[in-house]
RNA sequence: GGGUGGAUGACAGAGCGGUCAAUUGUACCAGACUGUAAAUCUGGCGCCUUCGGGCUACGGGGGUUCGAAUCCCUCUCCACCCA
């Protein structure tokens, strides 16, 4: 299913083939965690050159729920997104959501409408969260995560894992990977026996124009690497992952709050062990640099929320020098300030006049027709279309950036 | 002309003898954000500072008090009511 066409010393250039379509790698996931990137629309996306998109299991399903999008035909149809699409397990909650009270938000207005954030309490059956809206429970076990994301019609699918919090004992870490382990074995099991049957893999084979896209047949699972910061348990958890056999690999439980070398040490500890014929991925990152740095070792996927989620908050990116080979300028040296781009606070006083565009070089449509000044007063006087083209700008950036890196020189 | 209630930092608006350079919100300034609890959050926001503190401040002036944004007198201005 991955397809490497170029090879330059560990980094890939291939092309991932899905029942929706294939992509090129390495690629970048923009997220659409509730079925849509939060502003643009799908051709949009589609236009800034996206080819593959990310949801989350969790958040579709409680809101609008499996069943529900089903019944529209899967995900694809339901966003009209005809690409493929990845879904993230819900596995990612379980560190975003445990132990958090209201502890923010607390001057928000938007406080009463979501009184109390969810508990999250593990056991080896599965995970109960709390909806983070209204506080009502809800149990996943691994088995109900691939079956929720069998129902959306995703086409890579992901294993439920535990993502442990940073730092992390090492006792912890061990028994978190083993659970992780044991619940990417479940769902392996489940996702085989319900692929063999066949029944619930929604309307997903086919587009929102009735045409068959890919001639593979069924969805992608992907296991998760875990092991927090420490090199046995990072392999100890890839060779269990790999005794039991996936599509794909994702290292997760990365850019947690560890310090940011550890980064490339999990790399270099884990990369060497996976097949070459089978697509990596590198769970929530990054920065561009930290993207860069991955390539070069090997990554074939990404999704983050920094470029959609800063641009709302008015954080840009800006080109250094585009020129040149961007895998030369970034050298394999982390942590290390990035050398090719810098980024802008939007609403800084400095932009007030300043009548140029985010990023001269930049071909996205904000660019070409808005200038810096006016992108603050939107942002000032609180304008949706500031979120939106500041949105359109940076994803531009970011596939952009893994444009430059898919390319053979 | 008479009466009543007011005047607080850019704005709104608390405080009504000491713990007040003064709650809070907005505005403004800056920062953060990594499988989206996020169009969010954090910090700053009189002047000076050797970061210990110092200075000037709650409409103007004058009192009472060890001590006043807070009490009294007076002036100015504003709002409402009665002539």
């Amino acid at each position: 299913m991955l397809e490497i066409l170029h090879k330059d010393n560990r980094r890939r250039v291939g092309k991932l083939e899905t029942k929706s379509g294939t992509v090129k790698t390495p690629f970048f996931l923009p997220i659409a965690t509730k079925g849509a990137v939060k502003n643009l629309c799908p051709e949009e996306l589609r236009n800034l050159g996206a080819e593959i998109l990310l949801g989350n299991t969790y958040h579709l399903w409680l809101r609008p729920g499996h069943k529900l999008v089903q019944k529209a035909g899967g995900i694809h149809s339901f966003m009209n997104w005809d690409g493929p699409i990845l879904t993230d397990s819900g596995g990612y909650q379980v560190f975003s959501l445990a132990g958090k009270r209201q502890t923010r938000g607390l001057t928000s207005s938007r406080l009463e409408v979501r009184p109390r954030i969810g508990e999250v309490k593990i056991s080896e059956k599965g995970v109960e969260f709390s909806d983070p809206i209204d506080g009502k429970k809800h149990f996943m076990s691994p088995e109900k995560s691939i079956e929720i994301q069998l129902a959306l019609g995703s086409d890579i699918i992901m294993v439920l894992d535990e993502c442990p919090p940073y730092p992390c004992s090492r006792e912890y870490a061990k028994k978190s990977l083993e659970l992780t382990t044991r619940w990417a074995k479940r769902c392996k099991d489940y996702f085989d026996k319900k692929i063999k049957k066949g029944s619930t893999l929604g309307n997903s084979l086919v587009n929102s124009q009735g045409r068959k896209r890919s001639n593979l047949g069924r969805p992608l699972l992907f296991g998760i690497i875990q092991g927090s910061v420490y090199k046995d348990l990072r392999q100890e958890s890839a060779r269990q992952l790999l005794e039991l056999g996936f599509d794909g690999y994702a290292i997760g439980g990365v850019a947690v709050g560890e310090p940011r070398e550890k980064m490339r040490e999990i790399l270099e500890w884990v990369l060497p062990m996976l097949p070459e014929d089978k697509p990596r991925y590198l769970m929530g990152l990054g920065r561009p640099e930290e993207l860069v740095f991955a390539v070069k070792h090997g990554i074939d996927m990404f999704d983050c929320v920094i470029p959609t989620r800063n641009a709302r908050h008015g954080s840009l990116f800006v080109w250094k020098d585009k020129n040149g080979s961007l895998a030369s300028t970034v050298e394999a040296k982390l942590p290390k300030p990035a050398n090719f781009y810098k980024t802008i606070n939007i609403t800084n006083e400095k932009f007030k006049k300043d009548f140029s565009p985010i990023d001269k070089t930049c071909k996205c449509y904000t660019c070409q027709n808005y200038t810096r000044a006016y992108l603050r007063h939107l942002f000032s006087v609180q304008e949706p279309l500031a979120g939106r083209l500041a949105t359109i700008h940076n994803l531009k950036f970011y596939l952009d950036l893994m444009k430059m890196l898919q390319n053979r020189n």
